[in-house]
DNA sequence: AGTCCACCGTTTTTT
DNA sequence: ACGGTGGACT
């Protein structure tokens, strides 16, 4: 650390922060828990803290710990802390909850019996075995039920609930009330192997730590100063897991904001904000509420929807007039949140895309600063067919995951199976992948027998087909199978792993089985990306643990572009103008959590509205619409009771329909708007319908079906336009589906919805 | 082993 | 409305 460099930290770092700020940066000793509201320079002041640390010499990097929720917040993290330290940020632990317990359990695991190759498993892997584990039990074995057990089991594992310790009417409420049994035996089933699911990760490392002092002791030698971001999201078993981690030391910075805390569905406990300050009795608490992003109409608008919450730390965010205004979209006028009704969804849809094309007109703004936060997925399909229509280019922000796709987990599966023996779950998927004559029939004999014998699959196929429990064509295939997989086993330390993988892929056919099926261009083209990333690696181990955590392979190759994403994607990003549509009733809230946990459920849905509020710097329109499609059916709506609680003197309400223009904004307007809904309603059922209501559903039905027809007048070789992609050539026309060839872009299997044919 | 059809569910989603 | 899925059927 040179002279040079503490100099320009005092100067530069320190001097850039405010008074709270830089309160977080000079506790660098014992608890600390920081209350940071939405815009407040958490990051930032986050990233100087660990700066300080370094620089103060309270600890090496490699004593720093830092844990994250998403990867990408901890690219973030590592990015900023970079530009401060340089390398050293490297040597931090630094990472998601997930991989920094995927690395204690590499190197400690073995002390509770998790073998240091363990794999990692995902949903579907774990619906599988539970559904082969309810078979076993007689129990109902369809895929709900399943499903419903993996999301069953995930809640226990957020609260580090063991098998022995899940509450007794709890285990009483699930699989015939044998839920305790399908879990212990899941578990048992994982540790055979080879396995952990996404919450093993951090429960048993809890367990690990519980379990071996020594081992806890040198973890806590090794990591002297711990940091926790996004904390208001972390569930019972990070808590412990922290906790465990940060007891003797006490060196520990949580940050949070229990206004932002979204994911209880999940199992995070917002109550960790105040179990911090019991279970770390002298901890400091910063609270930092000056917020330098947003308009102060907004943050108005956010502060009085949010206020309506009980459970609440109480923060109060604030801004110096003017101090968030500069450049840019100015928005409106009176800087009001704008409130929008429409007819129906495709409308809001229409609107809004020209309204973007309205501020870029006006505003100069770009597509980049714009975004469009839904409440579902669902909500997502009509801004990209109206964002097609007008030309506006947009990125959605998690959608179908690379490592989901079908060929993808097909190509990993040989891999994992290659690189442990005993991953049975790989090893069926691939055993009959291409058809090699092993059948479904044979595949259960030999699972049965291998777990009779206790040992995997693959090292059952010798003796399974001595006994004869597999005969003829389908243990000669399992024969050659399980040698070919040897050998590859065999080739890991020779081969370059992009080399290996080609290998195995062409000596096992299943490159041959794309090949053979017509049309699959977009597979070919998602293995060999797959393959591209394979040079980026290490090694197969560091590889399958990259495609089991790491879920999304964008990265910043898309800017300029309208965000589509839904509110929960959009924590913890930041955009000058944000269009809220679908403020409904029912859809936001939503019914079924409000049904669900009532109370509670209201009130994450009200700060799920206050995060997606306060994304906005300068501009936020809030949109509901009278009628929308959901699940096939026209349902109406009266527009959300998060929009009456927006104060009103922030708000300016306008209504793209012929109905009641003189509704006035005041504290009946919801009651005044329902009930002219509902006239309009009986207008409609009565025949006397407006008349440009009756045109735009018409219009809208034309435009609809033309594009659903155009799968018909698509053919090869034509020139075609997509919202994302851009301009390309059809390649190939399926029953519902195109091949589609972009310039540099690649070729995709797409929905004819979203394209439309140029020329 | 592959194809067809009826049925189901359809919030949010990271790891 | 729609797509995925599981079971029955060919």
């Amino acid at each position: 650390m040179t002279e040079q460099l503490l100099a320009r930290f005092e100067r530069e770092w320190l001097a850039s922060l405010n008074d709270k700020q830089r309160e977080v940066v000079e506790n660098l000793q014992g608890p600390l828990l920081v209350l940071a509201g939405a815009g407040t320079g958490k990051t930032r002041v986050l990233t100087v803290r660990l700066a300080m640390l370094v620089i103060e010499k309270c600890a090496y990097p490699s004593q720093i710990l830092a844990a994250t929720f998403t990867n990408k917040a901890a690219r973030e993290i590592v990015r900023r802390v970079e530009s401060l330290l340089g390398a050293d940020a490297h040597r931090m632990a630094l990472g998601t909850f997930h991989s920094l317990s995927v690395r204690l359990l590499r190197r400690y695991g073995d002390a509770i019996g998790i073998r240091r190759d363990f794999t990692i498993i995902d949903t579907e892997d774990q619906v599988r075995l539970l559904k082969e584990i309810l078979q076993d039990m007689s129990l109902v074995a369809e895929r709900s039920s399943a499903r419903g057990l993996v999301w069953c089991i995930q809640r226990w594992k957020d609260r580090a609930l063991i098998p022995n310790s899940v509450p007794e009417e709890e285990a009483q409420m699930f699989a015939e009330g044998r839920a305790r049994e399908v879990y212990r035996t899941y578990q048992k089933r994982l540790l055979a192997l080879g396995a952990c699911d996404f919450g093993d990760l951090i429960l048993q490392c809890v367990e690990l730590l519980r379990e071996n002092n020594h081992i806890l002791q040198e973890c806590r030698e090794r990591y002297r100063y711990l940091l926790i971001d996004e904390y208001q999201d972390t569930n019972i078993a990070q808590y412990l897991w922290m906790r465990l981690l940060a007891e003797g030391h006490k060196n520990l910075c949580c940050v949070g904001d229990d206004d932002q805390s979204i994911y209880g569905w999940r199992g995070a406990e917002v109550g960790n904000i105040l179990r911090f300050e019991k279970d770390f009795p002298n901890a400091h608490v910063v609270r930092l509420e000056r917020n330098y992003r947003s308009r102060p109409h907004i943050l108005s608008a956010a502060a009085g929807l949010i206020s309506s919450n009980k459970q609440r730390m109480g923060k109060t965010l604030w801004t110096e007039e003017d101090e968030n205004a500069s450049g840019g979209i100015c928005g409106n006028a009176q800087e009001l949140v704008s409130v929008r009704g429409f007819y129906d969804g495709e409308s809001e849809a229409r609107f809004i895309a020209e309204e973007i094309e309205a501020l870029r007109r006006r505003e100069q703004a770009t597509y980049g600063e714009v975004a469009i936060l839904v409440r579902t997925i669902a909500q997502m399909r009509v801004f990209e067919e109206a964002f097609l229509y007008h030309d506006i280019p947009y990125r959605v922000v998690g959608g179908a995951r690379f490592y989901e796709r079908e060929e993808i987990r097909d190509v990993v599966a040989y891999l994992r199976s290659c690189a442990q023996s005993a991953d049975d779950l790989a090893f069926a998927r691939i055993a009959n992948k291409p058809a090699r004559g092993i059948g479904s029939v044979s595949l259960r004999k030999l699972s049965y027998f291998a777990r009779e014998r206790g040992m995997p699959m693959q090292e059952a196929v010798d003796s399974a087909i001595e006994e004869g429990i597999v005969k003829g064509r389908a243990a000669n295939a399992l024969a050659e199978l399980k040698n070919k997989l040897e050998g590859w086993r065999n080739d890991i330390e020779r081969l370059p792993l992009r080399q290996l993988a080609e290998k195995i892929i062409e000596q096992s056919g299943y490159s041959y089985y794309w090949e053979n099926k017509t049309d699959e261009q977009s597979r070919k083209e998602n293995i060999r990306e797959l393959f591209s990333a394979l040079h980026e690696v290490e090694n197969l181990e560091n590889f399958l643990e990259h495609v089991a955590l790491v879920a999304d392979g964008e990265d910043g190759s898309e800017e300029g572009r309208v965000g589509v994403m839904t509110m929960h994607a959009a924590k913890g990003l930041e955009f000058d103008a944000v269009f809220l549509p679908g403020w409904e009733e029912g859809l936001f809230p939503m019914q079924r959590s409000l049904e669900e946990k009532g109370e509670k459920a209201l009130e994450e849905e009200r700060r799920l509205a206050y995060v997606a509020l306060t994304r906005a710097r300068k501009y936020v329109m809030v949109g509901h619409a009278q009628a929308r499609r959901i699940f096939g059916q026209v349902r109406s709506n009266s527009p959300s009771r998060f929009i009456t609680e927006i104060p009103k003197e922030v708000v300016e309400i306008s209504d793209e329909r012929e109905v009641r223009l003189s509704i006035k904004y005041d504290s009946s307007y919801q009651h005044k708007m329902h009930s002219a809904l509902s006239h309009q309603q009986e207008e409609l059922s009565s025949g006397h319908i407006a008349r440009q209501s009756v045109q735009q559903v018409f219009a809208e039905s034309r435009t609809k079906n033309s594009i659903k027809r155009k799968i018909g007048i698509f053919k090869a070789g034509d020139r075609c336009k997509h919202g994302q992609l851009g301009e390309g050539r059809v390649v190939a026309v399926e029953k519902n589906s195109l091949t589609v060839a972009f310039p540099n872009k690649g070729v995709y299997y797409i929905d004819p919805d979203y394209v439309v044919t140029i020329d």
